[in-house]
RNA sequence: GGACAAGUAGCUCAGUUGGUUAGAGCGCCUCAUUUACACUGAGGAGGUCACAGGUUCGAGCCCUGUCUUGUCCACCA
């Protein structure tokens, strides 16, 4: 054995060996209880970045059930990311100096699948180097026509049922990206905005979206407001940059008679509070602004302009008029931005699916409250139960060609829509007509993936039957509801609330039991790793200089779970180091073994029959050595206080502590105390160093895979790999 | 407007139902040995636990309030 540790020579050994030996697959414990945890998919439009090798966390778990005997599924794939990747791909294009309008639907979406076959392998690459113990027999990509076949169904189950409909509502619409995004894609920025204060004849109002008066269909104050009842039901004359016109006036409640002059235009294709107030007055809904984001015909001159544009042309020509009484430079709004190239977001009336979620989003509740699921930390309880109090209807439909293309026909005969499993229909199942065209939207990604813990165990073993819900054994049956969902808290709402929703709706189950909530993983300089930034940084280079085992050693030890931590260079090196310093110790106990010592005896410990410790035993286990040591006493009763602590902070994710306990008691106890203590009695302490060496690479396994599986297989003592024998466990000697 | 988290040694962070002299890693200082390991060992300096009150025999931890930082949700015409 080398003085010092190499792990670029030990690492990459190791996990085909594992993985051909099939101890990936839960069928290495075929009789053991099920224990399933499915991979949040990465995105397949990029490499993985430093933050993935967070999945340590579900490693750990993964291994530590393993080797407690579970039937343990881990499994793997990649999320098509719908937006997401053709956003990164028309990057590219753009790079070729091409846009997504050269191409026709059909040639662009191959070639994203071909763009993105290619970073797929590169994950699968990255994901194994980094240890992970993922049964890839069971790979899932979430375009794969099994997986598309069952969010199809959903679809048309939840049409059949009332639960989807098509409707003209005000959408988050990016003029820029030509497609409409849900309330949760759109960020908010503070601006300085000027808010015109103008005359609408015997009224004055105050307003910031100047151009969207010519989508004016009345003017609203609030029903109690005083100052303005003898104008309420009434016809004003208002003049205009275009003319005079008349305006009804409409009281309503959602007027805030604090604001402004407490009086306010209502356009309602133009404002989603406007819509609302609209559809309780039946107004007419005036569209002045095209998916273009210009001013259309309705605009008269100012039609063909771009918002801004018409916005500060108007303004001038206003007051010229005198139109405008004052206007606030100071004022401070909120303006909606598209939350990839910052472009301000329009709202506009569309036709699009949405998704009634108010009762999905009671039974999540509910699944929360009565314990079907459990949260940890407990505190994101709270956000996740204020977003669903308040949620509101959930549009899926997006204007990509990237992803999956709604099954949805239109029939121009009688005007209504048709939804299918994904089979393209002959004729309009009401008129027989045959004129159908399809809908060329696709879903939000988060409409698929948020059905990924069932889409992937109905499609995996045996091939998904017609019911979402098949009967006989399969893996959906065996391993759903799954055991835990561990994934970073940005993704709570967009992704683990969505995925309790559609599972609860779709099989009557929990998706899964235990939601895990990891933190961010940032920069050295506590900095949100960013490609803009150019602070991202490769896990498989860290890996190559640190070791993948040093990296999740180093994202689980001294930061309690679900905290944000920095990464830095010291933490790794520390880690490196408590590596070293286990192959020496290793090197100590195998290659410094003294001529006649007696070795740790097979015929009375069997290799995989798994250690039971004693737990803070006075007497030292027999089957060890004959003589009454009280080091060796004391080092055996440190190694079961050790497994059982180590065993408790995995059952209750407390990661840090387990790592914490496992560092402290192998360098600390059992090299700097006990192994120096044996060096003038070394060869009849060598049974217990065997023994304490062996029960610690099984205890530290989960975490750090592969030195302890290098370490194994030089004991002379051992069978198979220490990644199926037996997790130690504890007995009670005192009774 | 609402919510959550954090504030502990120079830096990065632990500290699980309140209980002796508040811990670790890195850094710093002193010393040791060429040792299984210098990717080492032994020892040391260094903290008014953000602030102000309160509960208690006892508070880093519980309660109230304040400040600072980060994040999220809602949405303003």
């Amino acid at each position: 054995m080398d003085k010092i540790y190499d792990q670029t020579k030990v690492e990459p050994k190791w996990y085909k060996i594992w993985e051909e030996a099939g101890y990936f697959k839960p069928e290495i414990n075929p009789d053991g209880k099920p224990y399933t945890i499915i991979l949040p998919p990465p995105n397949a439009n990029a490499p993985l970045h430093f933050g993935h090798a967070m999945y340590a966390v579900e490693d750990i778990l993964i291994r530590y059930h393993r080797m407690k005997g579970d039937s343990t599924l881990w499994l793997p794939g990649a999320d098509h990311a719908g937006f997401e990747t053709q956003v990164v791909f028309e990057k590219h294009l753009e790079s070729q100096g091409k846009s997504r309008f050269d191409y026709d639907r059909q040639t662009l979406y191959q070639m994203i699948w071909d763009f993105v076959q290619d970073n797929k392998g590169v994950m699968e690459g990255q994901l194994k180097r980094l240890g992970f113990s993922l049964d890839w027999s069971r790979y899932k990509f979430t375009l794969d026509p099994d997986i598309v076949k069952v969010v199809y169904k959903t679809f048309k189950k939840m049409f059949d049922e009332g639960l989807i409909y098509r409707g003209n509502r005000i959408v988050n619409y990016c003029t820029k990206h030509g497609t409409s995004f849900s309330d949760l894609e759109v960020i908010y920025e503070d601006r300085k905005t000027p808010l015109y204060y103008i005359k609408y004849g015997p009224l004055t109002l105050a307003t910031v979206r100047l151009e969207t008066k010519f989508g004016d269909t009345a003017v609203a104050v609030h029903p109690d407001d005083k100052r303005y009842q003898k104008y309420i039901g009434k016809e004003i004359e208002i003049e205009t940059v275009l003319g005079k016109a008349k305006i009804k006036v409409i009281a309503d409640k959602a007027v805030d008679p604090e604001f402004g002059t407490g009086v306010i235009k209502v356009t309602p294709a133009h404002a989603p509070i406007d819509f609302e107030i609209g559809e309780r007055h039946n107004l007419e809904i005036r569209q002045v602004i095209g998916y273009d984001g210009r001013l259309n015909e309705k605009a008269g001159k100012f039609s063909g302009m771009r918002v801004k544009e018409a916005r500060q042309t108007i303004a001038s020509e206003m007051e010229q008029k005198g139109l405008i009484e004052k206007i606030d430079y100071e004022y401070q709004n909120r303006v909606a931005t598209c939350y990839k190239c910052g472009t301000e977001i329009e709202p506009l009336p569309l036709e699009q699916w949405f998704i009634k979620v108010e009762g999905l989003a009671k039974k999540a509740i509910e699944a929360i409250k009565n314990g079907d699921i459990k949260i940890y930390p407990k505190n994101w309880e709270t956000t996740y139960f204020n977003w669903l109090k308040n949620i509101r209807d959930w549009n899926i439909s997006r204007q990509i060609v990237w992803g999956m293309q709604i099954p949805a026909w239109f029939c121009d005969g009688c005007k209504k829509w048709t939804v299918t499993e994904g089979e393209t229909p002959d004729v309009c199942p009401n008129c027989k007509n045959a004129n159908l065209e399809r809908d060329s939207d696709v879903f939000d990604t988060w409409f698929s993936s948020g059905q990924w813990p069932y889409a992937t165990l109905q499609s995996t073993r045996p091939p998904a039957k017609s019911d979402l819900a098949p009967a006989g054994g399969g893996d959906f049956e065996k391993f759903y509801p799954t055991s835990v969902m561990e994934t970073m808290y940005d993704i709570l709402l967009f992704w683990v609330a969505r995925m309790v929703m559609l599972g609860i709706y779709a099989t009557n189950k929990v998706p899964f039991k235990d939601i895990l909530l990891h933190g961010k993983v940032l920069d050295p300089l506590g900095q949100k790793m960013s490609k803009s930034k150019g602070n991202v940084v490769n896990p498989i280079e860290v890996a190559d200089l640190y070791g993948a085992d040093a990296i999740r050693m180093a994202l689980i030890y001294g930061t309690a779970f679900g905290h944000d931590q920095s990464i830095s260079h010291p933490k790794l090196q520390a880690m490196r180091n408590f590596t070293n310093k286990l192959w020496n110790i290793g090197r100590f106990i195998i290659d410094f073994a003294p001529e006649d010592a007696k070795h740790l005896d097979p015929s009375v410990i069997p290799a995989n029959a798994g250690i039971q410790l004693k737990k803070f035993s006075s007497e030292l286990d027999p089957r060890l050595r004959g003589d009454d040591n009280p080091q060796d006493k004391q080092i055996l009763e440190q190694l079961s206080k050790t497994a059982e602590k180590v065993t408790k902070a995995l059952d209750t994710y407390r990661f840090h502590d387990a790592s914490d306990a496992l560092y402290e008691f192998i360098w600390h106890e059992f090299a700097d105390k006990y192994i120096e203590s044996t060096k003038d009695r070394r060869a009849e302490a060598q049974p217990v160093l065997e023994y304490v060496l062996k029960t610690s690479l099984e205890l530290l396994h989960p975490f750090m895979p592969y030195i302890t599986e290098e370490l194994w297989q030089k004991l002379p003592h051992k069978e198979n790999s220490v990644m199926i024998t037996n997790w130690p466990t504890i007995v009670d000697s005192s009774k």
